[in-house]
DNA sequence: TATATTTGTATCGCGAACGATATAAACAAA
DNA sequence: TTTGTTTATATCGTTCGCGATACAAATATA
């Protein structure tokens, strides 16, 4: 009883709390467009840079590859993009945005400033969120690295 | 093009990758019990007080009760817990912890620190700790209070 | 007391996540 | 060339997470 499985001490859950509640907040703005969280971040990845193989957008987003490939085909049914067969390398999926797919960037405009602005408070502010950034970004390259090396 | 919708500069990318990766540690440690993350946050809700309905257990852990109750089933069916209509109120379901869920707390005696190491790093260390709970609380405190005036 | 509303939980369906496993193409070694 | 290994994706099964909905018990109102 010393405390150390107090929920209130914990990172992750807090990590995984405010996670989902962000993700919330996404979802009407997304909804509308027929999209989910996970798929916008898709769209991003193939918006800074389109005609990706899976396993590109799976580094990127750091998921594996049995969650991206279900992820892109329910995508490819919605006619967001396209999935074809690499030429140089017959294993690879080369992922395409169709033009439905690059129009919604338009539609999806006022959306990153709009979650922005939901989340702007006390202590996250444009002034504190690079230290925010920073930490996270640690926490995350640290774990990379360690199953890495597992 | 502005960057708007880069990867770099989101957020909720950022805490949704955090929160999955440190899950991920903690899954081996679990796994060895039998438990999944979500399972492991339900125990700690029951630790801190044993012998509570449904609705108490979704609000501690932000969860909706249409993903606790099914936790709370496999979690009965594993001997882990008890579900019994409430006497005071017949629409409560009492959640109690069983022997083995109670003796499941030495078991895991060494998760917390476990995953409290493999987490710190550069920038995140006892002292930077506390700073990162507060902007992820207000964070939380701020979207839970949006969802509610809707 | 009868009726309406609220509250607590459960059911259903779908889309992630992810461990485990399978399959085919590319590549390396014998 | 044959065989073995690695690589890129896909399939399968289980557990969340959550919107929508259902239902019974409790409470409020008429």
């Amino acid at each position: 009883m010393d405390g150390r499985f107090k929920l209130d001490n914990q990172l992750c859950f807090r990590l995984y709390t405010a996670s989902r509640l962000i993700t919330q907040a996404y979802h009407p703005l997304l909804a509308q467009h027929g999209l989910t969280y996970p798929q916008y971040l898709v769209l991003m990845a193939l918006w800074e840079k389109d005609a990706q193989p899976v396993n590109d957008i799976a580094k990127r987003l750091m998921l594996e590859t049995n969650t991206v490939t279900p992820l892109l085909k329910r995508m490819e049914a919605e006619g967001i993009l396209t999935r074809i067969k690499g030429e140089k390398d017959a294993r690879q999926m080369i992922v395409r945005l169709t033009r439905k797919g690059q129009g919604l960037q338009d539609k999806l405009l006022n959306v990153p400033e709009a979650v922005g602005r939901a989340v702007l408070c006390e202590s996250v502010t444009p002034e504190t969120v690079p230290g925010l950034f920073t930490m996270l970004d640690d926490i995350i390259r640290q774990l990379k690295g360690k199953q890495e090396n597992a």
